[in-house]
DNA sequence: TATGAATGAGTATTCATTCAT
DNA sequence: GATGAATGAATACTCATTCAT
């Protein structure tokens, strides 16, 4: 009761943000830092002395605004994916436009999709990596997923006519969750570090696209 | 023609394995107290003493077997992949046996593979995380995977005529990535440590396999 | 530029020297008890961890201020060499001071270069022992004789004309080599810990005066 | 009674030399293997499991002739300093049959000296280093230059009406010390490990002969 | 509020030495 | 005797966190 007012208290770990012109500086400035270190090193080897340094800060200061090492990343995270899920709703608005029928409309997901996770994989490798042992920025990573999932069912159902599957909210699940996860792989998302194959990212895209066409299309159980 | 005689030496971190029965049993609990580790605590928090004191080994005896921490690590995940590809053969031979058509053998196929990540998962985990930094990890991982990737070629280019798709084997190598990824995210493979949506394994299983059979059987550029 | 503004920025490893009182005063304890260490116990056994305690630091504080144990060491020699250059010129200006003639020059040279030696033994001793593996302090050590070489050449040239030397430059340094390592070795620099003859130290300062001053003043190729 | 039965225990390291043929041999090659490892690494960096390795004999096979590291690398010691007795009364033989008058008779020694202490530098080099930690090593070496310094004086005695100096045994006891001291220093013994000044060594052996000899046929106190 | 010096628990690694086989 | 596996104390170094100024 005194530390969880809300029902989500887990996903707001916002720091102490100063509203203040000069605090809030420096409050920008070690966010930058983190985020800069997290892309460039990765979870490991992430110091907060190399914080500090690049963002021209001191150690108290963090622990001003932070609770702790993890406290800071989850704030970078939590603005990261306040980030995506704009982008997000951008991705669906441009994809919408585009589309005539289904078959378009779901290339135009595939592909808006499998760039949007190659343009945001630099921040999201070490985001899923982090995932792996911190329970706040697995949810939050789980709340990004999941705003995207709500705006794909409702974009594709928009269309559901053209849908041959007969459960067509699951189908739409399925062929997010597919596509998210085979580009996420690709792209080595908390993984491997590097691709499996990296010369056929162009070919994956265009096959994921017709599998999920296809199957939204003509599949039933 | 001194050090490496075979053309993968990195891939061949077999430690220093005795074979008579004192020195050949703390060796194997070493490796089990380090597999343990690794399952429960993942890659961070894996500390050498811990190892040590799991396995009622001393720190020297570690060393005496291994160069370092890092190899210790990878002879577990060496002796891990060994496991898996015997076991792969295994699930491919069995899903060959239940083939009636094409389409049942890639449900079969879609099935076996779902069942075998899941059953590997507490330890593909850490090593998935793993190969995120340590690239002998990560090309071990990659074996495997390439090991599975042409069994299955062979076992589905045997119906081939049934394949719609005009480029079969870009097909098949599609419909095994994505069923790969699709199943190692839902399991949480280097990343969430836990399921998005646990309830929905079956349905998941099936939905993939309905996707894969329908593309494989139908899609052409 | 960003480095190595001078050109000798291996001899200037100093630590990150704290201005002010408190931190300053545990910069030097870390230092007293560094050098103490080192006279007490050699080059093996000195251990960080002894320091700290002796010291009353942290190994935390030490690491603040220094890279490695090998900067602290090359501090520490650093911090000497600096001393031993200042008392160098004391030093050659007492013996020419009291200086008649080339003679007596010379025995002052050797007698003031002898209790220099004795002096500063004690920290002499594990430096040289120390130079021996670290090519820093191994410089450092050069650094302090090339200081005293340039030194007494000056000095002693300004009686050339009593030289009989038909190289003066040469034979200053040689009675300059040949005084210095005798002395050195019998102090037990680098080597034994102990002296070969005690009692003969007084014995040994007039044969070396003797023998460098009939050398000088007599001897011709 | 039971360990110092002699007045020199400390100088009779010798391990527990077996006579037969096969312990022999190892026994050997256990030496063999700690002198060369002694000369490529110093002191540092000597692990008897190198040893065991290099000599390819058993770390307990070091233990059941050697009571400890320190014993075994005493051993290496005092069968250097038996080798070099004897080499150093060849040398004393040497310049005695190469001599007119105590002139050439110093020149003679002086240059034997020097080209005795530089073939012999790569043993006595570590040998000097340990003897700083080592009482032991520094009592075999003291025993190695003690028999030097009375061959010397027998040599040089045998001249004694041409010494100048009113004391010949002082005289020739510090020309031994002074051109000892001055060519070890040169030659880095357990000190620098590099020359100060490489290119004069020539130039240094001349001019301490000339030292010495101006020194003991003229001087007098 | 801000600073950054200080802390110290934690970790990988080495190596002389012992002892069961 | 010979072997080498096993031991564990010792040691350099890292980094999140605290707190006096």
């Amino acid at each position: 009761m005194d530390e969880a007012p809300e029902s989500e208290p887990l996903l707001n770990p916002t720091g102490r943000e100063p509203k203040q012109g000069r605090s809030r500086a420096s409050f920008e400035r070690m966010l930058a830092a983190a985020t800069d270190l997290l892309m460039e090193r990765g979870n490991d080897d992430f110091a907060l002395t190399d914080v500090a340094k690049r963002g021209k800060v001191s150690i108290g200061s963090i622990y001003c605004r932070f609770d702790s090492k993890d406290d800071l990343i989850q704030v970078v995270q939590h603005r990261f994916i306040d980030r995506m899920i704009i982008e997000q709703s951008e991705m669906v608005a441009r994809m919408t436009a585009k589309a005539g029928d289904l078959d378009s409309l779901v290339r135009a997901f595939v592909e808006e999709l499998a760039e949007f996770l190659k343009r945001n994989a630099p921040v999201m490798r070490p985001m899923m990596q982090r995932a792996a042992s911190d329970p706040v920025v697995s949810a939050l990573g789980q709340r990004g997923y999941q705003d995207l999932a709500d705006k794909v069912q409702t974009a594709l159902l928009a269309r559901r006519e053209e849908i041959g599957h007969n459960l067509p909210e699951l189908a739409i699940d399925t062929i997010l969750r597919v596509a998210y996860s085979t580009f996420a792989r690709h792209l080595g998302f908390g993984m491997t570090g590097g691709n499996y194959n990296k010369a056929d990212w162009k070919n994956l895209k265009t096959e994921v696209g017709v599998m999920c066409s296809t199957y939204l299309r003509n599949a039933h159980r």
